[in-house]
DNA sequence: TCAAAAGTGTTCGCTATACACCCATGG
DNA sequence: CCATGGGTGTATAGCGAACACTTTTGA
């Protein structure tokens, strides 16, 4: 029998964070599942998450499940929907805090945790625990309209690339093509991108520009308040 | 001594839902606002909220409180983001996911709470219980941003008003001017307005055009993917 | 007759979009 | 020399922004 120590005068629902950990492999937006090695759903893959603690904020749990499973700590990452439907877990009553992140594939490490992780493109992903489904649905919505608001494409890729690269991440996160010299230019004019001496050599290629995000523009830009458009 | 009669194997933290619940009074957008009635904060005012229940989500608590407040059972409500920061409330762990409503002022009726209930103007909003000027604040940043993927200022006003109203609406949201002429122009094009028989004459005016909203455009609109642009 | 607000249409400038040719590279 | 992809500029159309005069009404 369990030790059951916590007392509540009216009954109070476990909370816990859980992470939809996005990143790009170059061509498709890809997300970071966990299998999960316990019941309920054992065997399915689930996001990860957890319960959070009772002296940090879910935001600082977020963080810690995105740690342990990836080895980052200063991801991007940002709420966007609490789920609450009574009957979410089948144990007891759970309430999900949910937030999305935002990684370079490159330079997530292997997680801590026991349990296995694994990257799956996002229209190659199987049937989640829970109704977790659900909950990376709305993330890949709340993706799409942050965008226009925020150039988060760039926590996505490596610090330089090219312009291309950056095209094909727009492309995937929106699901739409763009004319490429249109998408130079209307990227160029925005002044968010620091053009660099270097270029790379592409295989079997002419050889193309790097960039690399100019963050004091974007604060600047984002002071006065603009939007992208696409 | 109060019975403690649920345990866990774990802490557990309260949760709560509480509604920022915007009015329009035809020149401001207000906010409506509740005194409390009990410690801690007893005496200041705070959003209306309070614990939900093990049976329903926490939209169906925030309804709850919210047709306490206004009578009001079908108003717009939208989660907008959960609060999580562990000393937020004095007493124990409080999670508060938080909604905002958009209703009419004018058929608002009393609460069925004995707490008093008043609307207030946003520049005249007194300082609030515990994190609530912070939850305030955010509501309307959301609701600014909201405004672009969806006609929500419909909602704040009468069945039927004139462009002037509805400019008005924009106006106080936003916090800018616009022109006139334009902004008739903006709306009538963009086709979510069924242009109304009637007119209705002001007081020492001309008299004025009515408009509803034309809730079948904007579904169709609503699945071809639009943007208001202002 | 005056003040206040409503109705109405045009012009201009900018931006989004569509689109084609040349160059460098490696095989 | 050919295939692949990178780099670059222009022309057009549509939209947003600026803007003025007339009409109605009641005081």
């Amino acid at each position: 029998m369990e030790e059951l120590k916590y007392h509540y005068k009216y009954p109070h629902p476990a909370v816990t964070a859980d992470c939809v950990i996005f990143g790009f492999d170059g061509t498709k937006l890809n997300v970071l599942l966990v299998e999960r090695g316990i019941e309920p759903f054992k065997g399915k893959w689930a996001l990860p998450g957890g319960f959070i603690w009772m002296d940090e904020s879910a935001l600082e749990g977020a963080k810690r499940e995105l740690e342990e499973e990836t080895g980052l700590k200063d991801a991007y990452i940002r709420q966007f929907h609490t789920f609450s439907e009574p009957k979410r877990d089948p144990r007891e009553r759970v309430i999900t805090i949910a937030y999305y992140a935002l990684v370079r594939i490159s330079e997530v490490k292997g997680g801590d945790d026991a349990a296995k992780a694994q990257w799956f493109p996002l229209d190659q992903v199987p049937a989640l625990a829970f109704d977790h489904d659900k909950i990376l649905r709305e993330a890949m919505t709340e993706l799409r309209k942050q965008i226009h608001f925020e150039p988060i494409g760039f926590e996505l890729l490596p610090e330089k690339f090219t312009m291309k690269q950056l095209q094909h991440l727009y492309e995937a996160i929106l699901d739409v093509r763009f004319d490429r010299r249109n998408f130079y230019n209307k990227m160029l004019k925005l002044g968010l991108l620091t053009e660099l001496e270097e270029k790379i050599k592409l295989v079997n290629k002419k050889e193309a520009y790097l960039y690399k995000f100019n963050r004091e523009n974007y604060d600047e830009l984002k002071q006065k308040g603009f939007r992208l458009e696409f």
